[in-house]
DNA sequence: CACATAAAGCATATAAATATCCTTTAATCC
DNA sequence: GGATTAAAGGATATTTATATGCTTTATGTG
């Protein structure tokens, strides 16, 4: 029922960097792992993958970083799942049989179909700009909140 | 975005009880993972579990095997879930923060608590007997498709 | 150029999920 | 009671996801 925990760093990576880094100021994995909460070698995996899959661009050195290698507009979260986990996920019957079909369907593939392929359809059109834009109205939040106790 | 295998295996695994199994005649693990495409012993694994969890029965020796200890209209998908996974799957945030609320709410909150309380209502309501009567109707099926070649 | 910085790359560690094997126990049949 | 059947139980294996550490390479600074 959940993406995979690389999915959802490398989403919150991502709203980070479209919120913080541009090409002049680039971020590091230190301040994205301390600020999103996340451990921070495998985020620097994460994001040297999606690196590698042209989603981000860094560069060494002092000053260096990563920063989004293209608009945050033309990502969509969908990108980043195929990228990160390889989107077969939406494509599985929700009891596991070996193939969700129309014609041969498990007991519970219309109801399960709705809410997979809907939640895929608000994957296809999301982007991380429209996820950040929220976050920039201060409507909704990436960091955690801190339990006060 | 699915349930774990565990879960998946638990659930058709007691489809077939419900169609197949009665306190007179039990089915065997053997039986079950054939029929469902299972490995056996894992399939085993899971019915111990669901047998000392109370939701099946089960009996050693010649004639043995196991069956559902109530009617399969009173189990719920979700009771298995819960069982099997332990169900706190249905609360988590889309996006992996430490707290899914709808004060402190991700940028995906709202269309993901849609699709994730959407399926967890129809796992709530959903019971195996629901299930098995579109089997028995032809409308579904448990068994895999075989694949031609 | 020497030095500091920060990502890249790679090897490894840990944990959880998934899967198999083997021994023991209970039931049935003869 | 002895043989057989089938689940229970527990130990172990494998795979995948998650996480860390160390070395190398590129970049910028003085
Ligand atoms: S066949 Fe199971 S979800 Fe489609
Ligand atoms: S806070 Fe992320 S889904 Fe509710």
């Amino acid at each position: 029922m959940m993406l995979s925990k690389t999915s959802e760093y490398a989403l919150r990576s991502l709203m980070y960097l479209a919120l913080q880094a541009t090409k002049e100021h680039k971020v590091g994995i230190k301040e994205i792992s301390q600020e999103l909460d996340l451990p921070m070698h495998f985020t620097g995996k994460i994001l040297q993958d999606l690196v590698r899959k042209g989603l981000v661009a860094s560069l060494k050195g002092p000053n260096g970083g990563f920063f989004l290698n293209h608009p945050a507009s033309t990502i969509t979260i969908m990108d980043v799942i195929k990228v990160v986990d390889g989107g077969e996920a939406f494509k599985r019957c929700g009891l596991g049989m070996n193939k969700c079909s129309d014609t041969h369907p498990c007991p519970l593939h219309e109801d399960f179909k709705v809410f997979r392929d809907g939640l895929a359809r608000v994957f296809n059109q999301k982007t991380i700009h429209d996820l950040v834009q929220e976050v920039g109205t201060g409507h909704a939040f990436i960091k955690n909140l801190v339990e006060v106790s």
